[in-house]
DNA sequence: AGCACGCCGACT
DNA sequence: GTCGGCGTGCTC
């Protein structure tokens, strides 16, 4: 007598899964890979099967499993490959990765096959029946000369569209007068012959090698695509995915979440006739659900997404493509920590396909990986159109007299590119009116009571706003220490810029783009359709504008503070900040303008400046890495990061000091405080660890979660952060 | 994560 | 005498 088992990963935060008995009438049907609703504890919760296995003995009574939900697993082979390899990497529990990799409506139970169009149409009855033979149903006959309108029938959807409620179909059916057939859902791929809806741009010869070697490899293969802005990344991505979809196969896109505007979904719909699936935030679960049945079943031939598109199923997968792929918004910063761009280069190798990771400014871990040979790389150098790169120019503010951030040198060449006719693009990276407010005759600041942060003046909505927790205070009239009426803003954000600017230029539009000012994807695109009437004016922003939109009459960029990023904590800081330069001077100078870009420094002669400016990113990347290794640092290194928090900093001192202690392999700094100690009410600290072998940071991390269970007491909140983004 | 059980302070 | 606070422990 032997038992069917089934091993379930569950939705709760444990590391292990849990065994239930599949009854005998679920035994033909369950499988790895399918949805299951069990009872743990008091409660239904639906897991996934990871295994089904035949045990001889039972060591302890099981219970059964209540119910199977799909008729064929919602998560093939490659996926549970792909979640199992993410399990080991970012240590998180298997059962919350693996709900994580569905749509929410599957998350929750919604059947995983889409329903069968149901039509009704008349039968040969209803066909030719009279109305007399309805004159006491005259609602019924008024339906059946609808139905007569419609041979094909009608939808659910059309008869709503009608008035028609359901049970009046249902009662039609009962007297024989309408038919119910069920249309099974197309099968077919949706790609139709020819497949260019449009002539492809003439590739350049560097776009062409690109291509030519992209759709020259066989089986798994990652090409790294460094490609100025404007090279034209994207046509290098329309021409392969072009033979994708010949060999009948789907094109997975991904990109950071504020790329994924209408142009550029518009751009591939109209290069192909195909289906053309879009994942973003603002889909409802059900758009979602929708998306996911039409990229399993081989009806979308292209699917662009973000972050989490990376687990749509593909029916014929055929290439990957990681667009920005040195873009941080591919890791996840909550929760299963992953990466999109690692896990796409494993999900690759799964499928046995190539993947493509495109960048300006490919990150530094790339660029290593390309230099060691594991990675392809291709570059494309030349802008189209015979566009050239705009000048990068270095303005030394030390010792000018700044307005509002902006020195009269950048306000004289604003008001040139202004008098041209041209658009001018000035990037801060802060959002509000000044950073700090400062008591002029005590030296009193405000303070947020939750964080150790100081609060943003926002002048216009009258407050003191924390950017971290949220918290908010009237701006007070004078000062609470004291009571001196001296208060003044410190530094200055796109609120204060706003108005220097507007008072300054009057007679020009100033569109302003931060979080603050553009409050929905409307708003947002009511005023990039004003920008893209390339009139004259200011446009005014935050990182907000930094990515995927194309201002084609900017002439001149200003970057306000170029050493805030410069001179960061944290070690990425460098690079983040000389990539948004990159990426930003990129708006510049598209349509035949030479471009320029002013960078506002207090440090002229820093090297790093000087070799962006006068070699490039490349030179510039090359040079970080040098660095990079001689600190100690990634990729050279493999980093991981305990987090922990607690209302008591004792507390989590403590709780890390004795797992410093317990990993000597791993952890040679012991705890320190975030730098930003105390967030919401809640302070923070982190225990680094590392190694210079992946594989062993990765042995001693696997009994992590065990040790931090057993010592972690009282209200001790802790996470593991796996290849961290920053160490803040 | 839920959801129980469990042991101490202010209420009908 | 109970209602309910959230500290601790378990879930196949």
């Amino acid at each position: 007598m032997s038992h069917v088992v089934a091993q379930v990963a569950l939705p709760v935060p444990l590391h292990h899964t849990f065994s239930y008995l599949v009854p005998v009438a679920m035994q033909t049907q369950a499988a790895a890979g399918m949805r299951v609703q069990v009872s743990l504890g008091k409660r239904l919760v639906i897991g996934i099967i990871v295994q089904i296995e035949t045990k001889a003995h039972l060591d302890s009574p099981l219970k059964l499993l209540e119910t199977v939900l799909d008729p064929r697993p919602v998560l093939d082979t490659a996926l549970l490959q792909l979640a199992l390899f993410a399990r080991d990497y970012y240590l998180h529990p298997l059962g919350e990765i693996l709900l994580h990799m569905l749509p929410v409506a599957l998350r929750q139970g919604a059947a995983s096959e889409p329903e069968p169009l149901l039509h009704w149409r008349l039968s040969a009855l209803g066909r030719h029946i009279q109305e007399s033979a309805l004159k006491r149903a005259p609602r019924q006959w008024a339906i059946i000369q609808i139905l007569r309108e419609a041979p094909e029938g009608l939808s659910r959807e059309l008869a709503q569209v009608w008035g028609i409620k359901l049970t009046e179909l249902k009662t039609l059916e009962r007297r024989e007068l309408v038919n119910c057939v069920a249309l099974a859902q197309d099968q077919r791929t949706t790609t139709a012959f020819p497949l260019l809806a449009e002539v492809p741009l003439s590739a350049s010869s560097e776009q062409q090698q690109a291509i030519d070697r992209i759709n020259a490899s066989s089986g798994f293969g990652c090409f790294l695509l460094e490609g100025v802005t404007g090279s034209g990344k994207t046509e290098v991505y329309l021409q392969v995915i072009a033979q994708v979809l010949e060999r009948q196969q789907q094109a997975l896109l991904l990109v950071p979440e504020i790329n994924l505007t209408p142009q550029t979904v518009q751009r591939f719909q109209h290069r192909f006739r195909c289906q053309v699936v879009c994942l973003h935030s603002d889909l409802s679960d059900r758009e979602r659900l929708n998306a996911w049945h039409l990229a399993r079943n081989g009806q979308a031939g292209i699917i662009i997404g973000t972050r989490s598109a990376l687990f749509t199923p593909l029916k014929n997968p055929g290439i990957l493509i990681i667009d920005e792929e040195h873009d941080i918004s591919f890791k996840q910063q909550d929760g299963f920590r992953y990466h999109a761009r690692d896990l796409a280069i494993v999900r690759a190798r799964l499928h046995g396909i190539c993947i493509v990771l495109g960048s300006a400014t490919p990150s530094l871990e790339s660029l290593h990986n390309a230099l060691a040979g594991r990675y392809h790389a291709l570059e494309l150098k030349l802008r189209n159109n015979n566009a050239t790169l705009p000048h990068l120019y270095l303005q030394d503010i030390r010792q000018h007299t700044l307005e509002a951030g902006l020195s009269q040198d950048s306000l004289k060449h604003l008001r040139l590119h202004l008098k041209r006719g041209q658009q001018v693009l000035v990037f801060i990276n802060r959002r509000g009116f000044a950073p700090v407010l400062l008591c002029h005759d005590c030296n009193w600041r405000a303070a947020c009571p939750h964080c150790s942060v100081f609060p943003t003046l926002h002048q216009s909505a009258g407050v003191l706003l924390c950017h971290h927790c949220g918290w908010k205070q009237p701006v007070p009239g004078h000062c609470p220490k004291c009571k001196g009426a001296h208060l003044i803003p410190l530094g200055s954000g796109t609120e204060r810029l706003q108005g220097y600017l507007s008072m300054h230029f009057p007679e020009y539009p100033l569109w302003r783009l931060d979080r603050d000012s553009v409050p929905n994807q409307k708003r947002l695109h009511h005023t990039l359709q004003e920008i893209h009437k390339n009139l004259p004016g200011i446009i005014l922003g935050t990182q907000m504008l930094v990515k995927g939109h194309h201002f084609a009459a900017v002439s001149l960029v200003i970057i306000v503070d170029t050493d805030a990023g410069l001179f960061s904590a944290d070690f990425r800081g460098a690079e983040r900040c000389l990539q948004q330069v990159i990426q930003v001077a990129g708006r510049a100078g598209r349509a035949g303008i030479q471009g320029e870009v002013i960078l506002q420094t207090h440090d002229p002669e820093h090297p790093l400046l000087e070799i962006l400016l006068k070699e490039g990113y490349h030179a510039l990347a090359m040079h970080l890495l040098t660095e990079r290794d001689a600190l100690q640092l990634p990729p050279y290194r493999h980093l991981a990061l305990l987090h922990a928090q607690a209302s008591h900093p004792e507390w989590i001192m403590e709780f890390l000091n004795s797992l410093h202690v317990m990993l000597p392999q791993i952890s040679p700094f012991g705890p320190v405080t975030a730098p930003i100690e105390k967030k919401a009410g809640q302070y923070r600290a982190h225990l680094l660890l590392q190694s210079i072998s992946r594989k062993q940071l990765h042995i001693d991390l696997q009994h992590l979660p065990q040790l931090c269970k057993e010592k972690s007491r009282h209200q001790i909140r802790w996470w593991l952060d796996v290849d961290p983004q920053d160490l803040l």
